[in-house]
DNA sequence: CGAAACATTGAACACCCTCAAGGCCTGTGG
DNA sequence: CCACAGGCCTTGAGGGTGTTCAATGTTTCG
């Protein structure tokens, strides 16, 4: 186990990949910097996600990992079989919420990509029983919720207090209530990903 | 062997993954549909490239998959353990195309878009030996070119003139002839998707 | 207690959108 | 051969969403 500082960099973009790691406690996020220095923010690491796990020889990043708070991880284990099939939904999951990601910078409204990235977030930390009545640790300054959801800062106030004056969300100190999860996926449309026919996640 | 009349569906949402497959010819679309009728393309696929490259149990599609023109394609080869490691790097691929989309909706410019995807599209075609002299076939309409952008195709119709004003581009009948291809990466900071160490490609 | 990071607010502006109309090209049928 | 229909592309004018710049307030932490 191993423990990593605020702001450190787990995985620079275009270095060799070591193996498989799982994230124990903490958020991360994986981005990638342009040269005038816009950031765009991939996705979300949260606790119980794997990184790292790639299957081509002499795997290089294609995005570099920073941590956003501190953060514990492990190594994942490797080359057990039995394993092989929560990589792979892993590996599928993690290309779901991509999908996700360009859906809400290509097609969705400021105030719609909040609220779909709020119930993403939400379902991911609902099946590792992080959430508690319909609400969550959140880590995120605004100044990474724009560079997640391709706004600026200044924008992400006003769209988040517009939601906090419709009472959609409460989010203060570090957590963050949703008034009703349900309503908000079917105002904007939001739906869950879905990587296998049986019902077995994660 | 089989063909693929224009505009149809050769994956659907949501529906189960029958096994992989190689596009021989023509392009498509993996793409996702909003209930009010928005569309987002989140990326291209190719001639040579492999759909339903999935790993886990009962794989669901997490998007559906459709053909710009016609098209021929064949089942992929599967539980052949010497092409593990193209079917890693394809995947590795196809995540790192995905980032770049991200990128591109998150944080450049219409313009900026455009050339970028432009140079995308140009260096995998090229990898199959499918570009001659700085060109290629272009099947792309502007409206799908919108809708793979975050763009209407009225202000992708505007952005491309100023491409074609400033002589960056030729885009005409069908053929898409990039004038300096490297002059036009280095002005907006496109950088070639690089998966693995060695310099095995593809 | 002071400094730094983060959040909030205002005003002016830019980029991109919407709506609407017209032009071009291609294929089809009379 | 011509008329017509349907995509697709083009153009104009006006409006809205989100940006930029800048300043102030608030929280956190050493």
């Amino acid at each position: 186990m191993r423990s990593i500082r605020p702001g450190q960099e787990l995985m620079a973009y275009g270095a060799p990949v070591s193996g498989p790691l799982i994230i124990l406690s903490g958020w991360a996020v994986r981005s990638r910097i342009l040269a005038d220095g816009r950031r765009q923010i991939m996705s979300f690491i949260l606790p119980g996600d794997l990184i790292g796990n790639c299957r081509q020889r002499c795997p290089l990043s294609v995005s570099s990992i920073v941590a956003l708070g501190s953060l514990t991880l492990c190594p994942g284990p490797i080359a057990i079989p039995a394993l092989d099939q929560v990589y792979a939904v892993s590996h599928a999951l993690d290309e779901a919420y991509l999908l996700a990601q360009i859906t809400r910078l290509g097609r969705l409204s400021a105030e719609e990509r909040l609220i779909d990235l709020m119930l993403e977030l939400y379902e991911r930390l609902s099946l590792s029983g992080l959430t508690a009545d319909d609400g969550f640790t959140w880590p995120l300054t605004q100044s990474a919720l724009a560079d997640a959801l391709g706004l600026t800062p200044v924008h992400v106030n006003r769209t988040l207090q517009h939601l906090r004056g419709r009472g959609d969300v409460t989010l203060r100190s570090g957590h963050l209530q949703l008034t009703d999860p349900y309503q908000l996926a079917k105002r904007v449309g939001h739906i869950t990903a879905r990587v296998t026919g049986s019902s077995e996640l994660s």
